[in-house]
DNA sequence: CATGAATGAGCTTTCATTCAT
DNA sequence: AATGAATGAAAGCTCATTCAT
């Protein structure tokens, strides 16, 4: 009746109610009712309920490891394109899942750590073409990256925990001030 | 036959479970079981689970909002003392649910939000005493000052999340360097 | 493994025992048992407790409201024939928690006020076309109908109660001779 | 600290909510609770929760079986007196609770027994007294009694469940009636 | 008498998971 | 593949009752 969409609609309406409530809160009954399938269904593509969340961030969220190219000299332009495009293929609410479920399985915060290295891995390559020179010793360059990724990480979790925002292009400013 | 330290057991249990497995994985017989209490005595102190996080975070947290000092000329030293003693009275553990249930009940994120507002009052001041002039726009100090914020609160969370780990002396050296 | 009989089991089981002792006392746990159910599939088919109730009295209770012919100048007989037949297709036991219950939940009140209701309109309506010219006047047949309502319906719990029988007849003769 | 005053407390609460939410809905804490008093006392009162009923029932319930005074040749008087004047000493909070829980323990039953047998015995000496030459038999007689006291005994409930209200007087009126 | 912490059996309800069709 | 009834362990919570002080 499905056909392949079935598995889709499952993870469809796992995603919404995953980021809305988290993955303990919602039942796999929610997640079937949800998607239009009957429960048994669910259990057909995947066995334990796990899976689902696996399944998400396995085929949801892509982080991409390739090369990017810099313009040497525009190091606060580079870092701000990072903050635009994360090196992540996600939706909003995939973002939210991934930083909220990291520590209910492995296989998240694998995910997440894979995210945060390759963004440090931008971040330092941006910095050390766009300083010509090695102003800054290596350390500082090291911390700056990792600031700078700590920064977007976290960036929409604060937001919505504390009200507060912050604003990635001023930071991007800031790191690459300390480091001219 | 426990006096007052039933209640305090219970909280010590669910500490060190919450801190564990998380809230919504500890069940309430196991946070008696591990208090050595009976399950009705729980709800005798806590009329609902959610009471005993609540009054986890009432009880066993304090954000410090008191005047600190600070020596002018000497941002970096303020910002990594501020570092090691972050404006929270709390256990680690304590800490580690703060951080992890922010969106499990309001009363959690009101106190995390009260953290972040404070560690971000503290740092701004450290910065705007330090630097004498006003050289640096207040935008930039404002971003200055999220920005550490953001690294100590998450400091820790990325660390066991990623294994990558962050030095806040190097950050607050960095931060001071930005708006030198 | 039950096909359609297992949600007639539990309700089978349910007017069992709430006829006994009381839907209070009834633990869902001996409705399942008796059903030869699991517990949960109690909860399959009923979400809440209350719903057994409300299922019972719902499906099992009828309050019959056609026409009836009554024939002129036999109004005991009518009365009689009332009191043996009640508007209310229901057996013993529904009629027991149709009484016990009634303030339990709304819907039993509501089924029971109906019969009430039914019962003085047919008493009313056997004994206006019985006793022609209409001796005697509106208010005295108003509360001839209501009294024998009050017997029927009582009846039974009085007997149980108080030990003390009632025999519908007479009443019945007793009523229309009043009105004669 | 209550002196003699802590027992009446606790049965003025108990009174109150059981008619209200009746006595299986009715927590021996919320008893408590609403008397001001701890909940350890209560027990030490009532060894069983069951017993504060029985008391209640003993204590504030009484069927006054005296011989009562009839004028002859005024029955329906009488029985009008009769419905004003129950043969019960009972608050209508307790009157409530006496119909209600009638199914809940043998004395609680046994006192509405005497009640409804008082009632019937005093219907039928009105009736007697008031009727001279006997007219109509002993069981029509009988059958009148009956009749008045089912009307006195649940013409509240009916009216609390059915919305229905029957007037007494009128009922009177009808049963002398009959018989004359 | 007075107190309220302590106790544990039992309650309703939830839910992941299985399975026959 | 599709269906939803079936299963039972476990969850959160209630409550009459006990008891040490």
């Amino acid at each position: 009746m499905y056909r392949q969409t079935a598995r889709t609609r499952i993870l469809d309406a796992a995603e919404e109610l995953f980021s809305g409530g988290g993955y303990d809160a919602t039942p796999t009954a929610r997640i079937a009712e949800l998607a239009g399938v009957p429960k048994g269904l669910l259990f057909h593509y995947f066995p334990r309920k796990i899976d689902v969340l696996i399944s998400l961030v396995d085929e949801r969220t892509l982080v991409t490891e390739e090369e990017v190219e810099a313009v040497p000299g525009d190091a606060a332009g580079a870092l701000s394109r990072l903050a635009r495009r994360l090196p992540l293929h996600a939706s909003p609410a995939m973002r939210r899942i991934l930083f909220r479920e990291a520590d209910t399985h492995g296989s998240v915060r694998e995910r997440l750590g894979r995210l945060n290295a390759e963004i440090i891995r931008r971040a330092r390559f941006a910095l050390e073409l766009a300083m010509p020179g090695g102003r800054g010793d290596a350390a500082r360059l090291e911390a700056a990256a990792a600031t700078f990724a700590a920064v977007l990480l976290y960036q929409e979790s604060l937001c919505q925990l504390t009200g507060h925002h912050i604003d990635p292009d001023a930071v991007a400013e800031l790191i690459v001030h300390a480091l001219g």
